[in-house]
DNA sequence: TTGTAAGCGTTATCAT
DNA sequence: ATGATAACGCTTACAA
């Protein structure tokens, strides 16, 4: 627990870098650094942020003073005086979904760029942890904010807007300058893999969907039934089951299904990870996949290619979608206008469907 | 690009809600508070942070100012005033990976209680990157740093850690008060993954590792060998296949294998991820699974108990880990002492791995 | 080009 | 119990 490693309380922490002044450390100031290079402080701020250009001595003497004390400006009183904290507040509603991980990626690495951090915190698919969370962006000045996925009902966002310029994914909404949605084409993808279904001779598609009180799940409920309406077979609300995104409700809805209409011949489910336990609940029923019944999923997790089969998948291009919520957010910022198409989904065809012919029934599709 | 909901150019910006006064959003402050409600900025701050006790009178006087003008205390503000940031910076290797997710989690929540935010940061696998994300935690004087699986060398963590107290998961290293490793035991877990595939009959055990640059990797490789030499199978160089913790890896990992080993009866993956890869080869290969072949993983990623069939892995509580890693770096940065034992690892018997014949081979493995 | 000085919104140390 | 007042470390007019 103890030994020398560690500096003597009420000591200056100081590194053991070759270089290290006396000191030198986080708790060096812009001051210090003035005073050792015998310049003004604002010379010392002005080369540090480029704001003027000053004689190459001194912006030589500067330097060196910097790396002698080994000084880092201190961010948090950077921030309060120039009044931007050049910081993004990300809210997910669960930082270890994987389905939000490549957003996440994207929404750093496109904010990296620009020189912006991402704080990420998540909500825990709980509205009144939504509102904490924001309640802290405002508490901590960012300069914007990005939602994925917020439930909060427009007017909460709309205010919350008014503190910082929010960009919500996954949704649309009334776009200003200050708020701005960036609206991705569920009912579009959810339709294109009912059709492929269609298209592949399947007749009687079951659909397991997402929690109700989501737009997006929605959204891929009516892309499912219009695909069906659109090639007159008609929607069938007994081929409906209610899942809940998550594996386990997966696992329940489909064998719900299998008791209660054994003779489908093909599941749509609104998310991968539903998928996921449908999958597992046909592996343990003896039902094989494709051969007995054809899946298809919603999302393209990265580790659907690699399921057994590989999944057929509706891809969301979630890495870009983040880097285009990145980019979105610093033109808000920069208050330069930005234009957010809706991002449109495509069918990603891999080995869990299987074309089966125009009108047979069970018994025939059993390979 | 414009609407009646935002505010005037120069305007306070002001939310909307019903008790929203002249003044109200993040613009207000304290001092403003302390007008309002006839007291000084002392008393104020005094009852934000339950410093001293204040006349209820002027209590409820100062509340009802904050809640009339909506008032959030400056964040920045505070932290430069009392040198306390309340904030945790997070390294991770990639905020992207299945397999940070959960330890995010935990992480996050176990900081919530003592009321720290963690800042997640991710270095990309990258030396260089992992070094300026802490120069950066060291500018925003965050008051502890947890870092998961570090790959800088001990003497620059040594010296990062004096800034603030340090926290590395995954590893061990000279525990210090500002320092200190919190060590997973490989070792053990990769050891009882091979012993348990050896009592269950197997001689012919492929091992793919991890990136030989990981301690974690090499731990793993080591365990796997140790179990070997001590049933008197011994270690056979040919048996093992570079690999590097992702899918592709094990694809193609586990296509040489196959080329090279076709009498190998069981396969063990560094990591989930590779199994997932080697899974898929076997598939495309007809080798099925555990009937010609039984395959182990390592880490147990939530996906994987949904994998066909469901992958016999080594479980690392990394949800527990989290937390675990949260409450050490508060104890730390209170100056409490922390003693952190390696973590044990436990397997997770699912349904890829298969009895065979005590010294049958190939031939006959096959269902 | 460079320096002086006034903030930025808090906390914390003194007095009272 | 409460109020001045001086930091905290930086940016940014305003002067020079």
């Amino acid at each position: 627990m103890t030994d020398g490693t560690n500096e003597t309380p009420g000591a200056p922490r100081v590194p053991s870098g070759q270089n290290a002044g006396p000191n030198s450390g986080p708790n060096v100031t812009l001051e210090e650094i003035a005073r050792a290079a015998g310049v003004s402080p604002s010379t010392v701020s002005r080369i540090l942020n480029g704001t003027a250009r000053v004689l190459p001595e001194k912006q030589r003497a500067v330097e060196e003073a910097i790396a002698r004390f080994n000084y880092r400006p201190n961010v948090l009183a950077r921030s309060l005086a120039s009044g931007r904290t050049e910081t993004i507040g990300v809210l997910t509603q669960a930082v270890s979904s994987p389905f939000y991980a490549e957003w996440l990626r994207g929404i750093e690495e496109a904010l990296a760029e620009p020189g912006f951090t991402p704080i990420f915190v998540s909500s825990r698919w709980n509205v009144v942890d939504e509102k904490a969370r924001l309640e802290e962006f405002v508490a901590r000045r960012v300069d914007g904010i990005i939602l994925l996925h917020a439930q909060l009902d427009e007017p909460t966002l709309t205010e919350y807007s008014r503190y910082a310029p929010m960009l919500v994914l996954g949704r649309s909404v009334q776009n200003g300058m200050a708020l701005a949605g960036l609206p991705i084409d569920n009912l579009q993808g959810a339709r294109d893999a009912t059709r492929h279904l269609i298209e592949q001779g399947h007749r009687e598609i079951a659909f397991i969907a997402g929690p109700s009180n989501h737009e997006d799940a929605i959204e891929r409920l009516d892309g499912y039934r219009s695909a069906l309406e659109e090639a007159g077979i008609g929607f069938d609300a007994d081929l409906v089951e209610q899942g809940d995104y998550l594996e386990t409700g997966g696992v329940a809805a489909m064998e719900r299904l299998l008791a209660r209409r054994p003779s489908l011949s093909a599941v749509f489910c609104a998310n991968d990870q539903t998928a996921y336990g449908a999958r597992l609940t046909m592996f343990r029923r003896g039902v094989r996949v494709p051969e007995d019944v054809s899946l298809v999923g919603f999302d393209d997790l990265p580790t659907s290619s690699y399921m057994t089969p590989p999944l057929t998948t509706v891809r969301q291009p979630t890495y870009e979608i983040g880097r285009l919520a990145a980019q979105g957010i610093v033109q808000m910022i920069r208050k330069q206008p930005v234009a957010l198409s809706p991002i449109p989904l495509t069918l990603v065809t891999r080995e869990t469907t299987r074309r089966i012919g125009p009108s047979l029934s069970k018994g025939d599709q059993r390979a």
